[in-house]
DNA sequence: CGTATGGTTGACAATCCTCAATCCGGGTGG
DNA sequence: CCACCCGGATTGAGGATTGTCAACCATACG
């Protein structure tokens, strides 16, 4: 949607690496021990089965884990993209805990204890499975701080600045951005509710700062600025730096 | 403080597991290509020298990491207890990164270089190595749960569920609890101000459902409906089983 | 076109924060 | 042993931010 007649991101998509490195190799390896799957967006991915958790390596696309607490309150707890491995406690499960599809493309599931027994055996994929992990406990570590102490502009623009990152391209000084989630699901992963969300986006419309397109589309007029609306802008630069995900 | 005279905890620590459990042999293995190190409340601990980032392997006692962004926001970002590895980023920092001493105790520390090396040849300690990474990212979780969709109420409550599995013992009915954090630490930890942390505080005792004794001591009447203060009570209890972190 | 889901907006309420004053606890020194 | 002191804790009043609810609008899809 609103994508295909902009050709930009899909070329960008094909210039994106592709054989030969980390994640394809470590893929490979899972494949050999497990099944690879298409997702669609919407879809939702199955954390376990006879008793048997999964775990999921991202080769394409993007993921999100959400809970849901009583009364209807969700959060999305963390998202997922090219290279993130989605491996759950064995044991303990959030409240209500979903892994959904928010961009379509491919994933790599292998049982529990089958990819545990690849890692003892495997040091490469033993390597990369831990630097995926370091590099997921960081920005869970930021978006805690996101949730934990930034007010709702900054949020946004936080939310912006990652998304501009993983999911943009810039085309002539603006950063275009094909936004995967729907509101409601940024407001759950930005711990709001929907309606404040929506105020924040106006505000940012109004401010000139960024143009929404539609629903799934938005273009960032002015980067710096947005920048320069949270605090821990540069944090957030080097935690999804430009390659993270695309595809 | 408030501990020498009140021997239950410490008998308990004597109880605790020594030898033979995973934290020990981990901490033994580290311990011969790097340094343990007693530790007291209030010390920082390096995360980096010369250019070398350190890992930490909490063998007792309680260590938290700290981060301030712009106009003194602080936040709690972690609590680390026994069997717990601090193995941040190898190259970002959170704003004003300080890992934190809470309680005393001991632990081990090497250089991440050599902590991968150890990783790469010892299958046990890469085990345990995920076995901890699995468990830390849970608490992340649970962590932003609490900060994203709880209430005031609801967060204290979650806070003394944690810290009662953690450091609390039972005594006659009642859990009693030294609190090794200050009130502004708790407040930092939950994403609150002081103030308002201080009359959350101050609800509990009003009705009656936990006792504070000076600053560091809590003694919880009434577990069940402490429990029944917030809605993620049954994944707390799972998160931090009873044995964590003693000592 | 028409329908359904999602998004926006306004009025109002609840929650949390800010700032300032005051209090307490645990050290210190007379 | 007691008076004093200081950092931390508590409390109140008022303001800012976010949530709630309801009405309305827009977009995507058949």
């Amino acid at each position: 949607m609103a994508g295909n007649s902009d050709t930009s991101l899909v070329e960008q998509d094909r210039n994106a690496p592709k054989a030969s490195d980390q994640t394809n190799s470590s893929a490979d390896l899972l494949a050999r021990h497990g099944s690879r799957f298409l997702i669609r967006r919407g879809h939702q991915l199955a954390l376990e089965a006879e008793q048997e958790r999964y775990v999921y390596l991202v080769t394409s696309g993007a993921l999100f884990l959400q809970s849901e607490i009583a009364d209807g309150r969700r959060l999305i707890v963390n998202t997922y993209y090219r290279g993130d491995f989605v491996a759950p406690d064995a044991k303990v499960h959030l409240p209500q805990e979903r892994l959904m599809v928010m961009k379509a493309g491919e994933v790599v599931r292998v049982k529990r204890r089958t990819f545990d027994n690849l890692v003892d055996t495997s040091t490469e994929l033993g390597r990369h499975y831990r630097r995926a992990l370091q590099l997921r406990a960081l920005r869970e570590e930021v978006h805690t701080v996101v949730i934990g102490r930034l007010n709702g502009d900054e949020r946004m623009a936080s939310f912006l600045i990652e998304a501009g990152r993983v999911f943009g391209s810039e085309v002539s000084g603006a950063v275009d951005i094909e936004l995967p989630m729907l509101r409601s699901e940024m407001a759950d992963y930005l711990a709001l509710n929907s309606d404040t969300l929506s105020r924040l986006v106006t505000r940012l419309k109004t401010e000139r700062i960024v143009t929404f397109i539609g629903r799934h589309r938005a273009i960032v007029d002015n980067w710096p600025q947005l920048l320069a609306r949270t605090p821990i802008a540069d944090i957030l630069l080097q935690a999804y730096p430009q390659s993270t995900g695309r595809g």
